[in-house]
DNA sequence: AATTAATACTACCTTGAAGTAGTAATTAAG
DNA sequence: CTTAATTACTACTTCAAGGTAGTATTAATT
């Protein structure tokens, strides 16, 4: 049980760019050195985030990459259903259809309460509140 | 995030087994039919559970399974670190390395909270209390 | 002893996520 | 205008999880 290499690395390069955002720009290259993700699949994740409107990309010389949205108003949550990776309210965590109230698997009431966490903590957690001193990047 | 589907056909075939335990007996042809996973597949979950020592095989005809652990015995996370899909200690949330107080990635805080109350469900939740009525299979 | 119904084992196929390669498009600098 | 440095696009490859096929082994029934 873990987040995809996807998400994470998306979160992690949000939360850097939150970061180094006094230089209001930053390229591809540098975020792949910097983060140790390979370089053509960082590429790949910058253009989802582009399209999904976090950040804008200036192409050319000198281009590269600042946010578009405030950093208050981006998620983890959000990072997560980009990347369809979000824990959805009604899917069941034994993978039979949809669990609720009335229709629930053998684990529906004790996965409730973490889910109901996950879920609060995922959505309260913005960019802006991740950024800190001496986090590992 | 979720659990893997080999974890929660694992979790379905316990708890079913669970609730069939006058039956003392029950095959993999039934289990396969009943909980809609497919036959190879759950063969070739039931030997792990065998190998891990969860249930014991009974060969030949009329054969079939039985569990050897007491179910009270069984939980969730021991299910899940079979199939090497628990939440481990240490492991970073968003895959740097490993993660500790001293030295911690951004979601580490927000995460651990989380984390905890999953990890403690994973534990005390039994087979035997996942046991009950009107439970989907 | 033969048949039948069951699990175990080995090897393979499929699918989706992860990662790579090459080229086109864009734009600042010289 | 040319060059260099950048992102975007398309297509491919790799890897691990999920799933399938065939055969061997086991043991009760007849």
């Amino acid at each position: 049980m873990k987040l995809s290499n996807t998400s994470q690395y998306a979160i992690r390069i949000l939360t850097y760019m939150a970061d180094k955002q006094d230089t209001q720009r930053i390229n591809a290259k540098d975020l792949s050195q910097t983060l140790d993700i390979p370089y053509k699949f960082l590429t790949k994740i910058m253009t989802d985030l582009v399209k999904v409107g976090f950040i804008v990309s200036i192409r050319g010389r000198e281009g590269g990459y600042r946010f578009e949205k405030e950093i208050s108003d981006i998620s983890i949550e959000d990072i997560l259903k980009t990347f369809n990776d979000e824990i959805k309210d009604e899917a069941c965590i034994l993978g039979i259809g949809y669990c609720n109230n009335t229709c629930k698997c053998a684990l529906h009431d004790q996965w409730l309460d973490s889910k109901i966490a996950l879920q609060k903590m995922f959505k309260e957690s913005s960019i802006d509140t991740l950024v800190g001193e001496g986090n590992k990047v």
